[in-house]
DNA sequence: GGGCTTCGGTACGCTTGCGTACGGAAGGAA
DNA sequence: TTCCTTCCGTACGCAAGCGTACCGAAGCCC
């Protein structure tokens, strides 16, 4: 997952957003930073806190969450490998909007607020891309909106689900009915009764506290249009 | 509400964020700004479409909506005079990741998107402001993805209407129950129920096409506390 | 003024999802 | 092993909101 060092100098974070710079604007970042694990649900930062530092997750996989009044918790952004939850950071603001938390334990790669400013100043080619996943962050914040509004229990957890799969490695990932609930703002239960219906079409399998995607065609083709949409804007930030 | 030149050269758009720019900045905007006026309804930019220019409201009110392929429409942004709809050209992107139109006619200032490219490059003050204003934008899209998924109804017709009469000069402007129920994502009738409940309570009134707000506290209590959020958002991409 | 379109009041049955609750089972801790 | 916590299956009545439909009235166009 981590390639220190490969003879021509391409070094790789693992983090594709900064894997999609240049290879000569790569090879210092090895000095920029540190790989530090990240357990499920730890928090990366609260609302309002000072932001520290950048987390470029590798494979670990972060959400975004707003806290309404009443303590209810929604989730409003998901990154993955893909990009970096910090996008108040790329807004040169070293506050944060929103809290975000580890939804899946792994690597992270963190840069200092410092070394992060540094380089938005000094590299177009960073800023550009920084500021290409924020466009993705935005546009992801408003399909959610919209999916929030249109679509069912069950195509919002199959997007969920699909979602998070293509940022774990692996096929199985640990998650509760609870926490989905939680993130997608509906009951518990209505997260088991559309992962039974997940489970019974034979996308999914689960044990207590875990998930496997048994069947991803199938699981992707469950989810509603958000997950593709979503999938593309993040991909063409890299790419553009 | 257009004032062109005032003796000490602190010209004023009317636009709060271009105001918001030192005086010296807002000088020279005069030759930048084209004040144009826009009809309820019309288009501003499709999505995906070149972004020729920046519009900046002044009494005008526009909406970001983002469209599903069913053709279902949802509201995922709105602008007055305290913003600008385009984003992503603050995000070094002349492409338009979202559709957006013309909500409340009124006046707006364009400015190319040559110049603004151009001002965002000279002037970090304005760069500053613009990110801010992005900044705004992503905490709303995200604050309507929790108020879609938890508030009522009628909690989110009270934010809406909060919001435009905010945005809006007066106390009237033009709205079908219809139009206010493709925003909200929601049933032309589930408006007029809502609605009817506001005007027995006193907050408002209305007549077939427009709305006229009667008791402007009442209707923000009635609002979830989004519309305090979003408010306090971009008033602070404002000042801070 | 007459016709036509648009808008809003209202109603119906129905679906989805909520709130809540209870029990069983998995699995870690002692 | 036993206990205890956490997690999931399931169920119930209920509320919110959906889809649809019909009608009358407002207001524009000719």
């Amino acid at each position: 997952m981590l390639n220190l060092r490969r003879p021509a100098g391409a070094y790789t974070s693992g983090n594709r957003v900064l894997d999609a710079l240049p290879a000569g604007d790569r090879i210092d970042l090895i000095a920029d930073l540190e790989v530090v694990n990240f357990a499920a649900h730890q928090v990366t930062h609260e609302v309002g806190a000072f932001l520290g530092h950048v987390n470029f997750p590798i494979d670990a996989v972060l959400s975004v969450v707003a806290t309404l009044t009443n303590g209810d918790t929604v989730e409003v952004g998901t990154v993955g490998s893909e990009g970096f939850v910090e996008t108040d950071a790329a807004l040169h603001s070293s506050l944060a909007n929103r809290t975000s938390f580890c939804q899946v334990r792994g690597m992270v790669g963190q840069m200092s607020m410092a070394r992060f400013t540094s380089r938005m100043a000094t590299s177009q080619t960073f800023a550009q891309l920084m500021r290409r996943n924020v466009r993705a962050s935005l546009f992801s914040a408003q399909q959610f909106a919209a999916c929030n509004v249109k679509h069912s229990v069950q195509e919002r957890c199959a997007r969920w689900l699909s979602m998070t799969a293509d940022r774990v490695g692996g096929t199985e990932f640990i998650l509760t009915h609870d926490l989905l609930a939680i993130m997608l703002g509906v009951r518990r239960s209505g997260v088991s009764e559309a992962a039974e219906a997940l489970q019974r079409m034979g996308a999914i399998s689960y044990r207590r506290g875990a998930v496997t995607v048994k069947n991803q065609k199938l699981l992707n083709d469950s989810a509603c249009e958000c997950y593709e949409a979503c999938k593309h804007a993040f991909s063409s930030a890299l790419r553009e």
